[in-house]
DNA sequence: TTCTTCACG
DNA sequence: ACGTACGTGAAGAAT
């Protein structure tokens, strides 16, 4: 056998599309355009998988035709049972056979035949030249080809044991053997096609019959020695039945395919072609696979003598406009070395200026102040257009070297955010690939992985001009490309006025740091381990072992294997031991309640009073956060490095975590200003509701109005219990909650909960409007938008899937009224930040938590400021309802609030 | 890396 | 029959 065996794949795409479709049912993928992709993405996985894995010689996709076939000529209601197929997955198949054209896979079908017959063809002609043959499906009918050379492949989702099923496998898995599989379809039937069978008789029936009578002839022929009666009589009944299943079971191996089997060969996609293909269902991964790093004609020059760079700098000065991007050592801009600067102002063409380099370089850089004062000016003329990517890190990392960026007029990673909010990559690396196919040189050429890491003052000049030259050549290619979007988006307005100016005022705040009472910390951190080691005994005691109490699965075990309490909700691997099952079983036993105590102890002091001290900057003292521009699909800022936006203050130990947030200097106070009720304020203005709005026009208790208004009482006989429950719904209604959360967050029944929504949108009708008319909004344009045109997709709202769906609808009626409270403190923000400027103030913004502002104040400014800033807040968008914001200062962040 | 839990608006 | 309120980030355990 000098010859190997070739092997032949033959695939039974309907079965495969139908799986890859239903594995992503629950959670289907859905592109931007709100196209369905789940079948195609999992065809293609499964496809490429098996090409990869298995390296077949010869390779086929074999689909049905719509035509009837002989079999519906034979019996009319062949099939007939079967379900329509989903719309969403019909449209996928158009999809499929583009997907294996792209990717050079031969496809067969033949009109009036099945698949299966076609399968059967062709793996008998193989088995004939005694090729290999794996046919791949999961379909019953199909075993009948299995013998010597041909066996089934039945691949499961991930998690499951695939099967691989050869003469034996067979055998084991229904009973019979692979040649009886015909006859054995033809007793049981076979409900998925229809087939009737011999009723009464399942696979045990079956699989015992043929042991003892060999055939489904012979059973006919001996039917009067069936030992089982009612077996007996329901094949005597059910003969011509029998025959026709059989008939209608039996693959056809004999058709004119006018194939050979060595010409279905898997051809090499072309890169192009399957990238375009991927792009446009906007499947990553394979857009991935397939890129090739595309030879681009660029020209990436070093600048390393003093007459480069002054020619540079020239240029730079009389192109009026340019990209740049800095190199660092780390990817903290506050503790970050430059290494370099790159700069692009035409496509293809980039400088790469390095103040650092090996010290093994033949090329010696210029010395840093030497670069730092020629290109000093540039930054800060007012003349030349900067662009940056992510123009935040490199403003920090140049303001330590006292260069401030003047002027910045573009940063691609918030234009990518503008157009598509709901992504959640916005780095160059994905930009380029995404927007002009270029795969950049990964960080991890030039720095290597794990323990081997290094910084990118070691990596030699080729390299980093290489790498930061490309750098700056995208941001470049991006800002031309990026800008014309936002134009035919109408995003320009939000992009120059808001989100451009943001990034001055965020670099300051991140810059300010906010200060941090250590002592106090510590002590508070002394007196939770005390209680903890308190909790832990008795929680010890009351399991009667120990345990990791932190690991929900350990805990899963005491509680509800060895102490036998109800299991209340599962998670996705076990029982859920979350706050609401625990206050669930709190009644039943004494652990639960301790166990809430620890865990609330535990995370205020491992997230907060053990972990902020660690974080304190030691050359600045202060705690700096770091506010995302680029995260939320709302519009609003998330802060990280630490999180600033979660600090506690629900709970009273919580919130003495804040006696620590301090303004260090002497004489200072920390200022608090916060918007009161915004977000209803918004729902107002966006509803127009007359009752909603002149609830604030009227400056009322908005949660006492409509206590008022729900419960049918007089606003003075409004009860605290009636405000508490009326304030959940003003907050669910916003969020679109139906009346079982109500129901849930209230522990009422759901009708309870019914009747009190029915009642807010009787009194607020214009609100229920206002949803209505939104979520229909978002179904025919495909998006939402906020005050200020900030956009979020929403194709998930078409969706055949109702739990998919819904969630969509609910983000329709949050994302305006959310985003546009974002909006709103966004031009707040820069208001405050250019007026402090402007007026010289020593007042310093320090932290933003989406709708509360806070900074530090000189005693001395504190009347100026006191009266301003919150008049700011209030005058940065003109609603059709009062706005109000509320403050308070003091020396520390809980007193202030 | 993923899951669960929990801190905030 | 199912799952049930929007938006975040971090810690610790398990994989």
């Amino acid at each position: 056998m000098n010859d190997k065996e070739k092997t032949f794949f033959l695939i039974d795409g309907s079965a495969l599309a139908y799986r890859s479709y239903y594995a992503f049912i629950r959670n289907p993928l859905i592109n931007s355009r709100g196209e369905n992709v789940s079948a195609v993405f999992g065809f293609a996985k499964t496809v490429l998988n098996m090409i990869d894995s298995e390296k077949p010689d010869y390779f086929a996709v074999i689909f049905d035709t719509p035509e009837p076939t002989f079999r519906h000529e034979m019996y009319e209601d062949y099939k007939a049972q079967r379900a329509a197929m989903p719309e969403d997955m019909v449209e996928q198949l158009p999809r499929i056979r583009q997907l294996l054209s792209v990717l050079k896979i031969p496809m067969i079908t033949k009109p009036g035949y099945e698949a299966d017959d076609i399968i059967g063809t062709l793996a008998k002609k193989a088995q004939k030249s005694g090729v290999q043959t794996v046919i791949v499906s999961g379909d019953k009918d199909l075993l009948q080809l299995v013998s010597e050379g041909i066996c089934v492949y039945n691949p499961k989702r991930s998690g499951e044991e695939s099967e691989w099923l050869d003469a034996d496998a067979v055998k084991e898995k229904l009973g019979v053997r692979a040649d009886e599989i015909i006859d054995y379809l033809a007793l049981t039937g076979d409900s998925s096609d229809n087939i009737p069978g011999v009723k009464g008789v399942g696979p045990k029936g079956a699989k015992a019959l043929l042991k003892e009578f060999g055939s489904l002839d012979a059973i006919l022929e001996n039917r009067e020695k069936i030992r089982n009666q009612r077996v007996r009589t329901s094949i005597e009944a059910s003969i011509d039945q029998a025959k026709l299943s059989r008939q209608l079971v039996t693959l056809r191996c004999d058709l004119d395919l006018g194939t050979d089997i060595e010409r279905l060969l898997i051809g090499e996609p072309e890169p192009d072609t399957a990238v375009e293909f991927f792009q446009e269902l906007e499947i990553q991964s394979f857009i991935d696979r397939y890129s090739e790093r595309k030879k681009i004609e660029t020209d990436y020059k070093l600048v390393a003598t003093e007459a480069e760079l002054n020619t540079l700098i020239k240029a730079l000065r009389e192109t009026k406009r340019f990209a740049f991007d800095t190199e660092t050592t780390s990817v903290n801009p506050l503790e970050a070395e430059l290494v370099g600067l790159s700069f692009c102002f035409q496509e293809g063409t980039a400088y790469y200026v390095p103040v650092k380099a090996p010290e093994e370089s033949s090329t010696r850089p210029l010395a840093k102040d030497k670069v730092i004062s020629l290109i000093k000016p540039v930054f800060e003329s007012e003349e030349t257009e900067k662009c940056a990517h992510n123009a935040k890190y490199d403003m920090l990392v140049l303001d330590r070297e006292d260069v401030y960026v003047n002027n910045l007029v573009f940063d691609s990673m918030i234009a990518s955010y503008l157009i598509n909010p709901s992504l959640r990559q916005h780095n160059l690396d994905a930009l380029s690939l995404s927007c002009f196919n270029i795969k950049k040189i990964p960080v991890t050429d030039l720095l290597g992985t794990g323990k081997k890491q290094i910084t990118m003052e070691k990596v030699p000049l080729a390299k980093v001009t290489a790498y930061a030259c490309e750098d700056a050549d995208m941001t470049w290619r991006l800002k031309i490309h990026l800008e014309k979007k936002l134009k035919e988006m109408h995003l320009r307005q939000l992009f120059e006025d808001v989100e451009i100016p943001l990034v001055y005022t965020l670099c300051e705040m991140e810059k300010s740091g906010i200060a941090l009472d250590i002592p106090v910390l510590k002590e508070m951190s002394g007196k939770v381990s005390e209680k903890l080691l308190q909790l832990e005994k008795k929680i010890f005691a009351l399991a009667g072992e120990e345990f990791n109490i932190n690991s929900p699965k350990q805990l899963s075990v005491i509680l509800f294997e060895k102490l036998q309490l109800p299991v209340i909700r599962r998670t996705k691997t076990g029982y859920s031991t979350d706050v609401n099952v625990l206050e669930e079983l709190a009644p039943k036993h004494e652990l639960p309640k301790l166990l809430l105590d620890f865990r609330q102890l535990i995370k205020l002091k491992s997230t907060y009073i053990d972990a902020l001290p660690k974080l304190v900057n030691p050359e600045t003292g202060r705690l700096h956060t770091s506010f995302n521009q680029t995260v939320t699909a709302t519009g609003r800022l998330s802060s990280s490095d630490p999180n600033l936006q979660n600090i506690p203050i629900r709970t009273e130990i919580g919130r003495q975590i804040r006696r620590a947030f301090i303004p260090r200097d002497r004489g200072h106070l920390l200022f608090d200003a916060d918007y009161s009720q915004i977000e209803l304020r918004i729902m107002a203005h966006l509803s127009q509701d007359d009752n909603l709005s002149s609830a604030f026009r009227e400056d009322q208790d908005i949660h006492t109005r409509t206590a008022a208004s729900i419960f049918a009482v007089d606003e003075t006989n409004v009860t605290a219990d009636q405000r508490r429950k009326a304030k959940e719904v003003n907050f669910g209604i916003m969020y679109g909650m139906g009346a079982y959360g109500l129901s849930r967050r209230l522990c009422i029944t759901p009708e309870e909960a019914d009747s009190f929504i029915k009642a807010y949108f009787a009194s607020y009708p214009r609100v229920h409007e206002y949803m209505m008319r939104i979520t229909e909004e978002a179904r025919r344009q495909g998006y939402v938008t906020t005050l200020l045109k900030r956009r979020r997709y929403l194709p998930e709202i078409l969706s055949e899937n109702r739990r998919i769906r819904e969630f969509a609808e609910r983000t329709a009626i949050n994302m305006p009224i959310q985003g546009s409270a974002a909006d709103l403190i966004k031009i707040a923000m820069i208001h405050i930040h250019e007026r402090l400027k402007k007026e010289r103030l020593k007042t310093k913004m320090l932290l933003q938590v989406h709708d509360e502002l806070i900074f530090k104040v000189p005693k001395a400014e504190l009347d100026v400021v006191k009266d301003w800033i919150p008049t700011e807040m209030e005058d940065a968008i003109q609603l059709d309802v009062p706005i109000k914001v509320e403050y308070n200062y003091a020396d520390n962040w809980l007193d202030a609030h």
